[in-house]
DNA sequence: CTATGTGCAAATCTTTTGCAGGCTA
DNA sequence: TAGCCTGCAAAAGATTTGCACATAG
């Protein structure tokens, strides 16, 4: 799960602060170092609260392993980021928040992202009655041939 | 999370004994409790660990948790289950081996089939380079609405 | 100033494991 | 009989929580 993160340099910071901005989350001096490690390159990403917050260590930054989990969380709820559910004992958190389709790696467990446009469904069903389709996840298991 | 199960009558237990035996996994006692209470009935369902070790205590069965787990991932490798992964925290069992979309009602974190036939891809990416597609999960989220 | 966010450590929950004894083929 | 199964209790992880303190607006 050797993931990698922006630098956090100027550009990137002020990249992540806008990011922050954008959906009205408080700007707070841990909130900024994560943000900035995510999106700060204006790349896509995809991690785990426990790689995140071993980004954040190797940075130099202090965050707290709950507070890295808390603001994911938060990151979600504010539609900055999706999470994605593959493995049941592992969460993944997607930068990109379009509803797209994943490869999942089964041999390194990694999540990455499915060429765009590559995948179409020709047909879906109606959502039962009463009910919304909220999101549909797509996760095209991969086995090394 | 409260589902039906199978009653343990011998019909019921002889379609588990088949059950079993097709897929060449050794009948124990309580390998057959479980197997009677899964496909029992003939249904396919979807079952997490905690419910199905709740339904065999209920059911007068005893088993420990451990070996559910055991019994339910032995059933996986030998391709008479399913695994499906819709929530970080839990894992799912289906009873249903071929590769169909599921529903996943939000509200209540139940799991259920979606129409057969109503989801059809109309184009799939080619497996990347060296890798091949072991299964495609499709999880159509529901929000009650 | 006040509502929110954060850190820490402990709690919780699901799943796995080690090992002694049991049971199927 | 030999090897696979099982139970139990304890371990292992991931995630959450409670509470006191810090801080953005």
């Amino acid at each position: 799960m050797n993931q990698t993160f922006a630098s956090l340099d100027e550009q990137a910071q002020d990249r992540a602060t806008r990011w922050l901005a954008r959906a009205h989350v408080r700007p707070t001096r841990q909130r900024l170092s994560l943000a900035t490690l995510l999106v700060g390159d204006g790349h896509d990403r995809h991690v785990t609260a426990e790689g995140l917050f071993m980004a954040a260590k190797a940075s130099g930054e202090s965050v707290s392993l709950a507070t890295v989990y808390n603001t994911l969380r938060a990151f979600c709820a504010a539609g900055l980021m999706n999470e994605i559910t593959v493995d049941a004992t592992r969460s993944y958190f997607d930068t990109c928040v379009e509803d797209h389709p994943h490869y999942f790696w089964e041999d390194t467990q990694e999540l990455t992202d499915a060429p765009s446009g590559e995948v179409a469904f020709a047909r879906l069903p109606d959502p039962p009655e009463g009910s919304e389709i909220s999101r549909v996840d797509v996760v095209i298991r991969l086995r090394r041939a």
